[in-house]
DNA sequence: TGTAATATGTTCTGATATACAACAAATCAC
DNA sequence: GTGATTTGTTGTATATCAGAACATATTACA
């Protein structure tokens, strides 16, 4: 039974890291908008951030002068730029960094094509020469608070090791230490569709969503993360929101083409490029390339059933869920779009109606910064929940090289 | 973005909510466990239960003799039994009402029969007359803090409002309001499945797991709850936890009676009790039942097309909500007494391999008392989280009677 | 242009919850 | 019976936030 008791140092604690947390997410708000979205009192806010500034996390800027209202105008807070991650997402072609700042927003990005599917070491060894690439360029002055790295497949959160993922062909690989090693930082990392998710919640289209599903179409299947009551849904081991695996009931005999698939089986991107005659794509240009191919019998037929199948399982995950929004990225996105009349119509049909009404589903907005921004939201999360000691730490912290060896998350 | 700031007010609350929650859980403390558990100085502990005890939500009793240990003993701290909640649960054929402790012990437990199918009014009569009678005999020097109400549907969290309970043929009925009304106490509603999952996680076989799936198999269908981070996931309405109507896939099309049905078409209590010639038995007399009949080849096909089609369910959940415990309570605990192994097997090769890892599959273990301490729990939630007002509030209350119509959760 | 109204910043004081320290008390170990 | 250990009890100190009073900057309106 861990959960420890309120002190007066928790009190401070959680205030400060709840104003952060709101410049955070808004970007840019007026300190009397923190005042009342926070409920206290003026002069405990001015307080708060106070130490925000002292502790070099949010700048004060003149007032807006385009709001016009009555009473005097209060100065507008920011997330400063000086405290930022560095992102980290590697795929079975090449590995992207990027240094992504407090505001969420994607300062610099770097993406490094390989031409054979990396290890975990030669993986780590790149990024490691990427960060230290960094460091001579956009790192300088600039206070690097973690490394957050997104993974195409399943990570233990206890420890950061990678257990299952099958697209690189990594089992049970000690990814954390192994960043954290080579590059000095502390390393926090999780599964790429669940941090998407996270990123799609804080930033995108699950904004104002309290309980959210994201499914992303990547060409090695299909991934998904979940948040609920407002926070990530991540299981005991931090597997959760694997929804690709799921075996599904689909009541056209013909609409399977294997008995027993799963959902990522029967929904792929490799039979819709097929069906269009593409080797690749990404996202948008597949989008384009099946509304050119929308009189093609073919297409149609391939993904309407593609479109059927995906309905039974936001049905099912809409039943057990009852979400707000269900958020559809990478091909799933290209086929939403082909038909989103269709797949609403076929998950009306088949979800509990109450748990079904008021769901919006919509395609995924933040594009290709997704995963950037959702791994830099990992890595902002120690920061985020306790900013004094966390920024001082990472203030204090030696300077980045291959000695020590912390992991987290 | 309704977050409220913590004052000192706020910390007060939570570390009263939290003591009191500590030994409302653990049902018997001695003050020094409380101290570690919360990480609280000894002195701050001593105010707390203090006060506690001033509100009569706890009392404290002599040191157990029975612990040899060296240093000064520590007295006990037991919840109070002054302060009870009403426990409901409406039934096509019956109406159960419980009185509660906040021990989670059920103190007087009293069933009507009806011969009819009730409407929600009629419901709430006989509601209303079971609390009077409560009221001239074991209510007598109790405080009562609400009533909490387990529906067989569909339940709106905000107001109460049952929106679909097919089986009682209740649809839109404001049974909160109703309840409230007719009584006067304040009343708490939720969905029955998703009340048994928060007995079992606090009281039950899931007291250890932070995340934990409730499955259970009823004569209506199969209803569901879930536990997220040691929380009851409702999703935005409430209606969360509806695995009964998903729609799965199985591999052996024999195994489905149709093609598209769902988990609660396939998988029924009727099925059951029709091939071992039964036209009605609890959960237990099933069991008993079954394993008579477990040479029977027509009953072991049945309950292993059965298993095959669970397992599917189970499997597409553990993917989703990474589980430490699947429990299974109703018929579904029969089907899975009657071949435990073969659950297990088919969940282990359909799951995916890190998120079954570790996941125990258990039947249910509060029996006929889960739905009672389900709902109990529901009603006492508001003093849970702030003892302070809610004791003071319950005690002020008008006497109870057909006056005011608060409702609630 | 000037005054009133409004909202917010700033500063100081006060209330209060918890931590801490010192002492007291009750047990076990030897 | 003495010492060690743990916990209860009491009084003091610290830190945080609320609130009041005043200052300031804007809009509204005559």
């Amino acid at each position: 039974m861990a959960m420890l008791g309120n002190n007066l140092d928790s009190v401070r604690r959680e205030n400060l890291s709840m104003v952060l947390g709101i410049v955070h997410r808004r970007g840019r708000v007026s300190r009397s908008q923190i005042t009342h979205a926070t409920g206290l009192n003026r002069s405990t806010v001015a307080a708060l951030v106070a130490e925000l500034v002292a502790l070099d996390l949010v700048v004060v800027r003149e007032p807006d002068a385009s709001v016009t209202t009555v009473g005097r105008p209060s100065p507008q807070i920011s997330p400063a730029d000086t405290h930022v991650t560095i992102a980290v997402n590697p795929e079975l072609d090449a590995v992207t960094v990027g240094v992504v700042g407090l505001a969420g927003t994607v300062v610099h990005r770097l993406r490094r094509d390989v031409d054979h599917a990396l290890s975990p070491a030669e993986a780590t060894a790149i990024i490691a020469d990427i960060v230290a690439e960094l460091e001579r360029g956009v790192l300088v002055g600039r206070t690097v608070v973690a490394v957050g790295v997104a993974v195409p497949g399943l990570v233990r959160s206890s420890d950061g090791v990678v257990r299952w993922a099958p697209h690189l062909e990594w089992f049970d690989q000690p990814l954390a230490e192994l960043v954290a090693t080579a590059t000095g930082y502390r390393v926090a990392i999780g599964n790429d569709a669940s941090l998407g998710a996270l990123a799609e919640h804080l930033f995108g289209v699950g904004r104002d969503a309290t309980d959210m599903i994201y499914l992303n179409g990547g060409a090695s299947g299909i991934g998904g993360g979940v948040i609920a009551s407002g926070r990530p849904l991540g299981g005991v081991g931090g597997y959760a929101g694997e929804f690709g695996q799921n075996r599904l009931g689909i009541d056209i005999g013909t609409d399977r083409t294997s008995p027993d698939g799963t959902l990522e089986d029967e929904v792929s991107r490799a039979r819709l490029l097929d069906v269009v005659g593409l080797s690749s794509a990404d996202g948008l240009r597949l989008e384009q390339a099946l509304a050119d191919a929308s009189e093609n019998p073919a297409v149609r037929a391939e993904v309407s059933r593609q479109l059927r199948i995906l309905s039974v399982a936001l049905s099912n995950a809409i039943n057990v869920l009852n979400p707000q929004t269900v958020v559809l990225g990478g091909f799933l996105a290209a086929l939403y779009a082909f038909d989103p009349v269709t797949l609403e119509d076929c998950v009306a049909q088949q979800a509990v109606p109450a748990a079904f009404e008021g769901v919006r589903i919509v395609p995924a907005a933040l594009g290709e910064d997704l995963l950037m921004i959702g791994a830099a939201q990992l890595a902002f999360e120690d920061l985020l929940r306790d900013p004094a000691s966390a920024a001082a730490s990472a203030a204090t912290q030696p300077t980045p090289s291959a000695t020590d060896g912390e992991n987290s998350q």
